[in-house]
DNA sequence: CTGAAAGCGCTAACAG
DNA sequence: CTGTTAGCGCTTTCAG
């Protein structure tokens, strides 16, 4: 079998909890550390870490449980949680659900037998209207979307302001039958939808909308339809990434360019918006600061449980290119 | 506290062996079953996996090292890595290394001390080179770069091949200074440049080589300088989507456009490359064919110790698009 | 088929 | 400051 403390303290000639001490930066007499620690390399000892969490009640982990790794906003998302994770010596799980409800549970349930110290969670609204049913033992912090009213920690972006910032833009730039493709699943595609309808109602104009699961062929399938509409928009909006890349494509499809055929504009700043045609009008979300909130909302629970949950809103940043450029 | 097998013992009045059977699904009179299963509903019970890995010494947990997980042809493997672990009832920790050895290093000191089934890692040359006087307790496999010759399992590409059809491609369609830009970090790089260079001398070609690490940032600097050389090259090679992308960013800057300017090819099918100007040709890898692969090693590996070690390598697909068109 | 008992490897009281 | 002791929650002999 593998070296365990017991050996070390053999060969150290001290008893194991000197050498759990040593291991843990408690107080030994130099001497002894020492001894120790050269035992610990003579032997090549490695701590047990499940030996360690079942004693401590500490298991230094942290579930994501996110609908799709390769959604980029997630993995940038993942990657922001990864490195607060290694600063403060944790590691992460990483879980992908596919907007699957039942996948979900299954994962929040693994992450209770993990007895993980905390959860960064993007939950479809399916599963997060149950959320204050369910009861974890364990701080969550939503991401990117929320669950019932002022029951969980979460950052999240200003979803409605940016909505209504592109319909702005837009209509500022002389589009005024705007139409809208936004996805089903989630809090923040129904706040983009409320943001688009509102701003859209402000100016008098009319509210064009159609829903699709957000990912880039369901969408591509829906903006085609849309596209060959005869009383096709002047301008369409995508309510994220995935759905605006699915727009991109059916575009691309029918020959049709921006902003020539049509003005086009969505959410999220990926590389691909910038390099498509003549770029992409988008808007920017700081993923990377939503992921460092989240982790950071998630230690000041740890530290504060009883504090009352707070939100986290996060602005994003209108990147003008030239699909919603105005048509002379 | 929370409720052990013990409380769920109590409350089916048996013992806490027959609460671990049921568990395990090991045979137990099924009135018994019955009862524990309802005193595990009563009691809200969840096993503690930190205790049972301790005692059964399976922690059912894949490590996954990459170096960052944003590169498109990680974040895919990752997700195939996930799927499969999921479906073998298995837990991913994701480790992102930013190639940088000393955090490699600490991340698989990190899997011995979590006691990991196994893992799945994408190591630079350096800590590759050094991979045999390590000495893991778990089976390892190395994904889309390799490390001493016949000593672990590896899936990867065949890079020369695929870096030649790239040269042989350039090459039919009439151009003839052909450069390359490669990384600087991976056994993959290195393969990728023999190709290239081997490819170039068989046709009498001259190789014009420059080397990055592979990020777009730093490809685009050394790209901006290629690209404003006076020999300019009429064609150039990136060795992976990273440096592809600067490349992108490069030519974007410089007001560059392919193939009228330069012919451009590269690695990774990413979506930008089918949508920028008209369309990037590229070798496409079967990422998720990769991932899935190195964790059917592993479980191979994990059934038979002593099999000796074997490489998948897998073929890359040449993805033609306009960016390599013709001259006339 | 079930229960009693031991112990995985470690940390945390509690003495000394 | 260090050692002894107990036990985290579970699985796995070993008896019955």
């Amino acid at each position: 079998m593998s070296v365990g403390i017991k050996d070390v303290a053999v060969a150290a000639g001290v008893s194991p909890a000197t050498v759990s001490r040593v291991l843990a930066n408690h107080h030994v007499k130099p001497e002894l550390r020492e001894r120790v620690e050269t035992a610990i390399r003579l032997t090549g000892y490695r701590p047990n870490l499940s030996a360690r969490r079942l004693r401590s009640q500490h298991s230094n982990t942290i579930g994501l449980i996110v609908p799709d790794i390769r959604n980029p906003f997630f993995t940038t998302l993942s990657r922001a949680v990864e490195d607060a994770a290694y600063k403060a010596n944790m590691r992460v799980v990483l879980c992908n659900t596919d907007e699957n409800p039942s996948r979900e549970t299954m994962y929040l349930r693994l992450m209770q037998e993990e007895r993980v110290t905390g959860v960064i969670y993007a939950p479809t609204r399916e599963t997060a209207a149950q959320l204050d049913r369910l009861n974890f033992d364990f701080p969550v912090v939503l991401v990117d979307r929320y669950g019932p009213a002022g029951k969980h920690d979460s950052v999240v972006l200003d979803n409605r302001q940016a909505s209504a910032a592109l319909v702005e833009h837009l209509h500022a730039r002389g589009f005024r039958s705007i139409a809208g493709l936004f996805g089903n699943t989630s809090s923040t595609a129904r706040d983009r939808l409320s943001g688009y309808t509102e701003a859209m109602q402000e100016r008098g104009l009319k509210p064009r909308t159609d829903f699709v699961a957000p990912n880039p062929d369901a969408a591509a399938v829906v903006a085609r339809q849309i596209l060959s509409r005869k009383d096709r928009p002047d301008a369409l909006i995508a309510s994220n990434g995935l759905i605006l890349l699915g727009i991109a494509q059916a575009m691309q499809e029918l020959g049709l360019r921006a902003p020539d055929d049509l003005a086009v504009a969505g959410f999220d700043n990926e590389i691909w918006t910038g390099l498509i045609g003549s770029g992409l009008t988008v808007i920017e979300q700081p993923v990377a600061d939503i992921g460092h909130s989240a982790m950071r909302l998630l230690f000041e629970r740890i530290e504060t449980p009883e504090m009352a949950p707070r939100v986290v809103m996060l602005s994003g940043k209108l990147i003008e290119r030239n699909s919603t450029r105005r048509l002379s």
